[in-house]
DNA sequence: CATGAATGAGCTTTCATTCAT
DNA sequence: GATGAATGAAAGCTCATTCAT
């Protein structure tokens, strides 16, 4: 490779920066497919999209999956696990009341999940669960069921310490998520093509909804703060 | 039919019976779109399809629908936005405390909608809202629009009685309406694909869901401070 | 029939018309045919929008004519024989000079087939006529050879008198004949489609043509140099 | 090619037969869809149809022309309003007198077009033009107007000089191309269906023409009578 | 490994033709 | 005879997938 021949020379530039990206490629695509897929669904995104975005070609996209679906599938993989160990450890170390920590798991929420782009993973397996089973099967078992399990932690607290009234803690769970999820679905579908005057600003909507829910929960005999919506700004 | 001519009463029943299948046809049409669309997406349901569905030929369906589109928009109107007027006039006749009207609301919601077929246009019009942009308009002036105003003037009702406490009315909408939402949501997404013990009984989340709204919106004598999303701790 | 029901009064009235009419469907479908052919192309053209001109069903054009081609088939029988007998009688009686009887030739081509519908067979054939061998073959018998034939009498007795030159008579009708035909062609084609700056007077275009022609065709005194057919430049 | 390194060859040569190869498909799709539109006219002719006689997929065709009617105004490109360029040129460069420039022209109208597979596309234009106005607009815009002007140009070069009486310059073009056009659109309907005896030998229907044409146009000194295109009115 | 030209199944839509009424 | 609802064969176009280079 000592070639004089200049074009060898960028052959070979190009080949090395092709090794060292080889190993990157599918992260680059799975990125690319992520941003797709969320924008415009599994139909209507194009492989050549996905390809062109990871600044590959079509064939190469084939390369590493073998298909549209097999790409959906590993889009998924890749972006819903491994956050939640994370999460456990930090609210089993929370110190404060259980409300405050209803607020905080919202937040947090909101700032690591509802508000990043994970939050169209939310939406698309909610569109295309439909079309793959064995895929929302995994999604169940990896990624609902334990942020079920974790939230039913807080509220278990709540209610320990007197702090809830008794409930059932599943539908606990669901009134504490729904909203958020709905807020993920509606960012990434109806959300984009509304006039503005019919869109949500996200972080209030969740203000509005942690703060009544904390009053529906509350065990008060004295109801000295009643939670409100608020007037009209 | 106690005429004396023979020709015409068979003439008649011809007609009668012709014009009876022809009725019928855009109903049958319908009803089969209604539960392709729900169960493959909009983009994911072949015309042909639904045509079989219904028992007639691919071109038929083109006899009554001109595209694709309008079918669905047929479908729209058909199973929620010709119901507006209906639901108004109920509204605006209605007798009692406004929390009672709210539950009959949301109770009358899950009995036409949430519990049926229709409610899988909601999440159909989430699924597919990116990709087909004039659909989104469509639902968003056929539907969303309407029911927008409806639920608001509930809440505008409890609040000029003293029933609620101030608010504003477009959060408040979106607290009584995203979960209904959502639910409509699960029961068609990854609802359809989890294991039992995961599901979600669609009545009592709605009671739930509503005693706790209610229990938020109230007014209530000693309304002092209203709580705020604390900074993280 | 002497029934008291009036709705059977009604159906006696309609057969009687129906039957009254039953011999005019044909003419009536033909006429509609060939406003539509020649208005929109044989492809173009749909059955249904012929029936409907004629005021009958799509099934009704069905039991007269076996299919479009016929139609189409039907429609040169009926518009383009019957003329030639009139007109060779005509000529053969004609009085007065033969550039005379030429104009007079042109311009009752112009009065009695160029300006009228009729005009639209001309354009009818030479668009279709490639894919309707069978047919153009009958137009050639039925109506090129007659007109070929007297156009050509004329010319020769122009010839013989000693008004035109002597001349190659088949080339002489080409001449003639060309611009006419063109002019049919021209009207039914781009012609409806162009800008007005660039639209045609028929009238003055054929006016042109005839004297341009007739300058070219007359035999003059000094006929020094009879236009050749040049050696190529 | 002299260089050292065998690697930069031979993708070279891959590189070199893959683009003629792709260079190579437009060309050979817009011959094949010349034939067959000339043959069958626009509608009759199918995409498929051009694409298998190119020796290509249904798919390969769209891959290079984005719609059928981009197919067509490309065949139009191609074989004639591409070449008005290279006409203008050569007849602004012309020396001789203007009756031999119009005999140039006509002569090489026909070795060009006439002759040539081209003068199918005046044809189409003709059968089609009402059936797809904006192909009509592109034709006008593309090849229409162009050829108007050239054709004014030399008529006015021969006024200007003093060969040609003076004249409307619109007729005298119309004078000039209409038999052209019309043995274009001969050629491709009726005469591909005729007997030989009563065809047409084109070269020499149009010396004839051209050779009365300029009979008729010329300015003689003794214009005792001469009949003429008139000046405008 | 990477490319991108090529493929062809599949989709929507049209419309001549049929046939039960 | 007349009707018009129903049919289904095409046709234009898209795009996931393949494979020669």
């Amino acid at each position: 490779m000592s070639s004089s021949c200049p074009i060898c020379e960028i052959a070979a530039t190009v080949r090395a920066k092709r090794e060292r990206r080889k190993d990157a490629r599918p992260g680059e695509l799975l990125a690319a497919a992520l941003d797709l897929f969320v924008e415009k669904g599994f139909a209507g995104t194009r492989a050549e999209e996905v390809a062109k975005r990871a600044g590959v070609s079509k064939g190469t996209l084939f390369l590493y999956f073998s298909s549209k679906e097999e790409l959906f599938k590993a889009v998924v993989r890749e972006n819903i696990s491994g956050r939640f160990d994370e999460w456990n450890e930090e609210f089993d170390n929370f110190q404060g009341t259980t409300p405050d920590m209803l607020r905080y798991c919202v937040k947090a929420w909101w700032e690591r999940i509802g508000s990043t782009k994970a939050s169209g993973i939310t939406k698309l397996m909610m569109s295309e669960a439909g079309n793959f089973p064995e895929l929302a099967a995994f999604y169940q078992t990896e990624v609902i069921q334990p942020g079920n399990d974790l939230l039913k932690r807080v509220l278990q607290r709540g209610v320990g310490r007197g702090e809830f009234q008794p409930m059932d803690l599943q539908y606990g769970v669901y009134a504490v998520l729904t909203p958020m999820l709905y807020l993920a679905m509606w960012k990434h579908s109806l959300g984009t093509c509304l006039a503005n005057n019919a869109s949500i600003d996200p972080e209030k909507y969740i203000a509005v909804h942690v703060e009544t829910l904390l009053h529906g929960l509350s065990a008060r005999p004295t109801a000295v703060a009643a939670p409100t919506i608020p007037a009209t700004p």
